[in-house]
RNA sequence: GGACCCGUAGCUCAGCUGGAUAGAGCGCUGCCCUCCGAAGGCAGAGGCCAGAGGUUCGAAUCCUCUCGGGUCCGCCA
């Protein structure tokens, strides 16, 4: 139970005992700190349902209320506010428990956040899908869900033909064209991986521009998925080189999948899934391909059909998404699919969900596109970097570990840390500040790319979090070599101690709002607000040289909480964090 | 043409299942290190919440329309 939960209970219990729904007790922050803690609009919602004076209703509601041992304050304001404050030791007493929220029947989930193309490198754009999933998958683990994430490689499509017939348009006499070769074939790849990606943009502009180019790629495509063992091989190594350098990139992110899987990973479905669809006249074709009707009559809009197969037998990524929501059915079992993507792909999902609730492969209620806004520059524009190119996700990476050793060196510090920390100073800083820039915002509409938010070092930044926790740590370590004492009971004295301690006392309703609503930028708006308070108290407050005993242990007490749930926070938001900077 | 997303401070954005004086960061002005870490803290200026109607005791929030921006709309993914 959250602490809005509590009062929430506590309130509604009130409401039901004057005789109204006990929903009407919901408990919130209050708008006005000035004014109250808490605030219960709930009295002014019943007024209007009942027809009654809100202020008479709500005081007919506090005085149902037996909850002198929980508030403080309890008052009417306004039209009909019902006002709350805690009483402090109460609200000490419940500090001990701040831990995340419990979900009270967790599911198991697969969280698809990748997406990543064999061949192409990861650059800026897949930024947001991993770091947001990434968040997502730990946000859930830690309400008790069992939570697979899967990067579910686009391995599959006609891009696959193009790399393929782009290779055998430059080397013919690898072993891997002879159509009469059964294998075995090489085990080393016959290309670099800077090879690869060298020539996928080539490919990809040559069948653009010539129509003979382009359907060798899709007779190279349709080959493939038929099977073809040198262009299978040749796949293989594809696929190969490309997740090896993926791994190394998504790592230094600090995203980890618990599935490599790839579209190809459910083509053996496709044929049994295509029988059993024809089998029931979901499956029809039109202009001959293979399509699935998804239109309903309550359509406001254009449905258009998926192709399942395309006219010449190739199948695209909607048959692969299909044929994917079925494999990990069976594979997994799962109670729900949440797919990470961005909004582009909106009308692709809606689509492929109607499909397989249609054939009752999976309900549609528990497949949800987690749509992101695309990602533009400053110029509102599509982002690239100043020379028109996309920006690697490496090379961002680089970039930003290489202001973060910049700052460190300004400020003097380098030098006290030696080398190797240095690095591993600048680097965890680097990371927590673009992560903590992407996450902070919410996910759905447009983003804008902006270098210098990302590279920023102030104000609501990772780094800014990075550094509350590491002056915590610095002052609990000089309580402790000082003999400061230990940390003892907690004792509200002043507002900074109190405003502190309604922050911790927030957590799980940040975690559960977060998680409900799918939105990591509400768990970072907590620890920018928790880190922010504790600022606010430190310079406020002495702690381990406090004189008053009591005082010096309640601090010391409060300054081991806020580091134990920044570093619980960071862990929901896949931030990094060095011990010190 | 249709559907969807969006328009809040100079900039980037919160707030949207209706509620009290619309918040944060950056930027700008001015303060605070003989005191546990100044990547910090304090104070200030800055808003007809795109516009117009409507519902309501009450609208940034709900409904309608207009204007402006973006995305998508059968064989690429």
């Amino acid at each position: 139970m959250t602490l809005l939960d509590d009062l929430s209970a506590v309130l509604g219990g009130a409401f039901a005992a004057a005789g109204l729904d006990a929903a009407y007790g919901r408990a919130a922050r209050a708008d006005r700190p000035d004014l109250a803690q808490f605030q219960c609009n709930g009295a002014l919602a019943a007024a209007k349902a009942a027809k009654q004076n809100p202020r008479a209703l709500a005081q007919s509601v506090i005085d149902k209320l037996d909850a002198a041992d929980i508030f403080a304050d309890v008052a009417i304001a306004g039209p009909g506010f019902i006002n709350l404050a805690l009483r402090d030791d109460w609200l000490a007493a419940r500090l001990g428990e701040a831990g995340p929220w419990a979900r009270p029947a967790p599911e198991k989930i697969v969280i698809d956040y990748g997406g990543p193309n064999v061949a192409k490198p990861l650059h800026v754009g897949h930024l947001r899908a991993a770091i947001i999933g990434e968040s997502l998958k730990r946000i859930a683990r830690a309400a008790g869900d069992t939570v697979i994430g899967d990067a579910h490689l686009g391995d599959w499509g006609l891009q696959m033909g193009q790399l393929i017939s782009e290779l055998e348009l430059r080397q013919p006499d690898l072993p891997y064209f002879d159509a009469a070769n059964k294998g075995p074939f090489p085990d080393a790849p016959p290309i670099t991986l800077g090879d690869l990606e060298a020539m996928y943009p080539a490919a990809s502009a040559a069948c653009k521009e010539d129509e003979a180019r382009a359907e060798l790629a899709r007779e190279a495509t349709k080959a493939l998925q038929d099977g073809r063992p040198g262009y299978r091989a040749l796949w293989r190594h594809f696929v190969d080189l490309s997740v090896a350098a993926m791994k190394v990139d998504y790592a230094d992110l600090g995203v980890d999948f618990d599935l490599w899987n790839g579209e190809a990973d459910a083509d053996p479905l496709i044929p049994e899934i295509a029988e059993d669809l024809r089998a029931r006249g979901l499956l029809e074709t039109s202009d001959g391909a293979d399509i699935i009707r998804v239109a309903r009559d309550s359509d406001k809009k254009e449905m258009p059909p998926i192709i399942f197969r395309n006219s010449r037998g190739a199948v695209g990524y909607h048959a692969t998404d299909v044929a994917t929501i079925v494999d990990r059915t069976r594979a997994i079992g799962p109670d729900r699919m949440l797919y990470v993507v961005d909004a582009r792909q909106r009308l692709h999902f809606e689509q492929v969900f109607r499909a397989v609730d249609r054939a009752g492969y999976f309900d549609e209620d528990k497949l949800e596109h987690l749509w992101f806004g695309t990602m533009n520059g400053k110029d509102g524009k599509p982002f690239k970097t100043r020379e028109g190119g996309t920006l690697k996700l490496r090379d961002f990476i680089d970039m930003v570990t290489e202001k973060a050793r910049e700052r460190l060196v300004e400020n003097g510090l380098a030098e006290g840390y030696g080398e190797a920390e240095t690095n591993d100073i600048a680097q965890k800083v680097g990371i927590a500040a673009l992560k903590f820039a992407d996450l902070s915002n919410p996910r759905t509409s447009d983003y804008i790319f902006d270098l210098d938010r990302f590279t920023s070092f102030e104000g609501k930044t990772g780094p800014y979090l990075l550094y509350a926790r590491a002056r915590i740590r610095s002052v609990l370590a000089k309580a402790a070599v000082a003999g400061a004492g230990e940390a003892g009971p907690i004792v509200i004295g002043v507002a900074e101690e109190r405003d502190l301690a309604l922050a911790l006392a927030g957590f799980a309703d940040a975690h559960r709002d977060a998680y409900e609503k799918r939105l990591p930028h509400i768990l970072c708006d907590h620890a920018f607000g928790l880190a922010q308070v504790f600022s606010k108290f430190y310079a406020a407050c002495r702690i381990a040289d406090e004189a008053d005993e009591t005082a010096r242990a309640s601090r010391i007490a409060l300054a081991e909480l806020v580091a134990a749930q920044l570093d619980q926070v960071f862990d929901l938001l896949g931030l990094p964090a060095p011990e010190r900077m």
